[in-house]
DNA sequence: GCCAACGTTGGC
DNA sequence: GCCAACGTTGGC
């Protein structure tokens, strides 16, 4: 089983948005590396719900991944912020993977926090931090988990 | 709002 | 295939 992180802003969509429809796709990835790493996803894999341009950006909570690589219909839809008129239909460019909620933290885990722990200097997130989907070690999702689980 | 990083586009 | 110009992401 594989972690991920993978990047939303909340003002689009939240994890309070994943929770109340407790699944959904996880459609408007337009980046090819990202949506590489969407390919290689399994069921049963776990993500990060990460809060980017947000006040404060970080991990807000965990999700499931429950279906795999599929075509994401936005790309054909004129009217959709992520249209992509350069997509064809026979062979789409962009997919999605479906998620279901698992938990939002108690403790909100905002990257100045992230940047501070030596355990997690190597996150992909510090590294690149333009990319919407990455892989997370199992070092850094105990890391991460054991932040935002704790008590405030 | 600024700007660094970096992905994409298009001319050659 | 190179690379300059341009657009986007995302932290601050």
């Amino acid at each position: 089983m594989a972690y991920w992180l993978m990047k939303s802003e909340p003002e689009s969509y939240s994890i309070d948005d994943l929770a109340r429809q407790k699944t959904g796709g996880w459609d408007g990835v337009r980046n090819y590396a990202a949506r590489n790493f969407m390919k290689t996803m399994k069921k049963g894999d776990l993500a990060l719900f990460y809060h980017s341009s947000a006040d404060p950006s970080g991990a807000a909570g965990v999700m499931e991944i429950v279906g795999e690589y599929s075509t994401d219909p936005t790309q054909f839809d004129p009217k959709n912020h992520h249209y992509d008129p350069r997509s064809p239909a026979a062979q789409p460019r962009w997919a999605l993977v479906t998620v279901r909620f698992v938990e939002k933290f108690p403790s909100f885990v905002p990257i100045g926090e992230i940047k501070r722990v030596p355990a997690l200097k190597n996150m992909a997130l510090l590294k690149y931090s333009r990319l919407s989907i990455q892989p997370v070690t199992p070092q850094e999702w105990e890391t991460i988990l054991a932040m935002g689980r704790k008590k405030s």
